[in-house]
DNA sequence: GCCAATTAGTCGCAATTGCAACTATCTTAA
DNA sequence: TTAAGATAGTTGCAATTGCGACTAATTGGC
């Protein structure tokens, strides 16, 4: 008699868990700044980056539709948080970046996220958390989570 | 200047492997069995449990919302996959167990299920997937994930 | 140089799902 | 006993988001 405890089976686990962090942090980003989950991760993925990137790069390696980048973009646009510069070698793609008032933001919200991260990992030694940050690597790996956003980082692709 | 790194950042990663590892299962109860994924919990939990449980003990202990619940039994009585019978006690709630039918499918999905996550940890040895399971664990207390199943395990409540 | 195939980005549509209101039922307290 | 509040389950509505078709632009094979 085959017999599967939902609670052991790590499928149901990390869905469970990864909408909880979610909620935990989107009192952070949702209802103090107004931002979404895609918008948040265009801010992100511009924040980290030096130089202004496409909305397909974004898409690529936060492996988030885009069309959902898309609409994420339109709205930060139109709320002067990013904007975009057309490419002269390919007028198809923009360059975003993020705006003087979208940086302000952003560096008023990763503070917090970070703090909120650190929140919900202290629960783990220091030990642990470099363990598991290794495992969750070694899992991510074995999916082809990273290629695709080292392919996604690769000069001139995407 | 605050800066945080998107693909070192738990909370993202957690979202974007919960998601891959999901679609990855989804190939096997979604295309095999037309099975969605509220589909797929509330059979889990009947399947697991030996009496029969409510409705509501299925949202509760799944963490999801009862409305999602009550749609997921409504299909899965109509494939004839589960059937409820009333409560004699509480006119309110009904008895869900799986039908004769739902239990063969049971059987046949689970043990593709549990090869599938075996192959996705498969990529850690095995003290590390012990370790990891039991960091899942410590996170999962501190959020009082754990705390709200067996809320929902005590006689009488929910 | 030209046509087919590819790619960036947008948008309409549909599926999913959370929220909140609703009904029916039960519980508690005066 | 009765009225107020709580609870199980259902359903309409709206928000989110993935899919796929579409336009515009680019690239590559011939």
């Amino acid at each position: 008699m085959a017999r599967l405890d939902l609670f052991k089976f790590v499928p149901f686990r990390l869905n469970r868990l990864a909408a909880e962090v979610s909620t935990a942090l989107s009192s952070e980003y949702q209802q103090r700044y107004g931002l979404d989950i895609p918008e948040w991760r265009v801010l992100a993925t511009l924040g980290f980056r030096a130089e202004a990137c496409s909305a397909q790069y974004i898409a690529h390696c936060t492996r988030t539709h885009k069309s959902t980048i898309s609409r994420a973009v339109t709205a930060l646009m139109a709320r002067q948080l990013v904007e975009r510069v057309e490419n002269k070698d390919d007028r198809r793609e923009f360059a975003l970046r993020m705006t003087r008032k979208g940086r302000a933001l952003y560096q008023r919200l990763i503070p917090r996220l970070l703090r909120k991260e650190w929140e919900i990992m202290s629960c783990l030694t220091a030990t642990e958390r470099k363990d598991f940050a290794r495992m969750l690597g070694k899992i991510e790996d074995s999916l082809d989570l990273v290629q695709a956003s080292q392919d996604a980082g690769k000069a001139g692709e995407y």
